[in-house]
DNA sequence: ATGGGTATATGATTTGAATCATAAAAATAC
DNA sequence: GTATTTTTATGATTCAAATCATATACCCAT
């Protein structure tokens, strides 16, 4: 995250999405940095057939679609803004320089990227090697470790929401969390998965 | 890839490794830098079944197992030689001061780092939303374009390697291949795979 | 409260990749 | 030059998750 006053010092300018409108799309070349100033943003991948797979929600201080901008690449996902949302858009070029005249900010930004990378590492691993119950849990410790709380930690999530974290199909997802239920992995108290 | 006199510069070591000899295992602290000068690395995760996921193969001037490093992160995977392999070691805080005082260096490895990111986001979508020929492919094309040739790319695998890489059973692999030939996405001459 | 939409639930069927079995060709070791 | 291992190859079978088909509970608007 770039702190506010020198984003807008190298030039950047803060753009106005109602919400569900699309910021770019896969495939597109990458010309900006994105930095959500408020608002909810969705990555993710479609296949001609409708199948959706998320890559990851941005919040408020959040920037996305960073990678492709270090060798001109394309967009390998989509995003979009889930509710009205500011954000600031900051050319590559003045990326770059900021970059170069900010070697704390250069660093703060790989530290990022590194974490990210880690997360990526551990769902390419998941996917491909344990069942689906290991990937609902893996994915919902995730989100308790990101939360505040420590015990009994309330998922904000629908099955059909992380049917799409997950890229499995919601029933798939209704039955692993039964099954993780008896194993007492985590506690469904009024509908709600607790852990 | 840091050049040799610099990295030796910064206090970096020359460790020999013979073959099938583990680097640094899944869980670990992170430490040093690790550098390939001459040899072959693999890094990947393994399940209590002895299933196994392959994350990477690395080969000389190759850097691994970074991402760590920045944020006192455990390694997510284990990395192993292949091959008798020298790596050079470089202590975590020295690596630091050399980005810092090599921007130049910094910024290489922010783009190798978003260049494996695009890769594992791909991966991860891969797996979840397309069938096995398509993530053959995106890991065939992620191999040329790590390459220096720009067609005719004899590609350096056998059916198993690929098999390991993409998480899919050899024989997977192989009919999924010969469907790729069909449709001329590439080419098999002599056994080995071409595109 | 009534109706429409969304979320949860569960059984039946299909499907595609894993698994199992086997063999031949190629590379490597002895 | 022969034996052994690795790689490629293919067919048969199994299995787990996707898909299909319903049903019911819950939420929210009018």
């Amino acid at each position: 995250m770039i702190p506010e006053n020198i984003i807008l010092n190298f030039g950047a300018t803060l753009k106005q999405y109602s919400k569900e409108r699309p910021i770019f799309n896969e495939g597109e070349q990458a010309d900006f940095y994105y930095q959500l100033k408020t608002g909810h943003v969705k990555m993710f991948n479609l296949t001609e057939e409708g199948k959706e797979f998320v890559q990851g929600f941005f919040e408020s201080g959040n920037s996305f679609g960073e990678p492709p901008l270090f060798g001109d690449f394309k967009y390998p996902a989509t995003a979009l803004t889930l509710v009205d949302s500011d954000i600031y858009l900051l050319p590559k070029a003045a990326f770059f320089d900021l970059l170069k005249l900010h070697p704390d900010i250069h660093l703060n930004f790989t530290k990022m990227i590194c974490k990210r990378m880690i997360y990526k590492a551990k769902i390419a691993r998941e996917v491909s090697i344990y069942p689906p119950e290991h990937r609902i849990l893996t994915l919902l410790h995730h989100l308790k470790s990101n939360a505040k709380v420590t015990h009994h930690f309330e998922v904000p999530l629908t099955r059909q929401q992380i049917s799409e974290l997950t890229g499995l199909r919601v029933e798939t997802v209704i039955r692993a969390i039964k099954k993780l239920e008896k194993t007492n992995a985590l506690a469904i108290i009024d509908r709600k998965v607790v852990l």
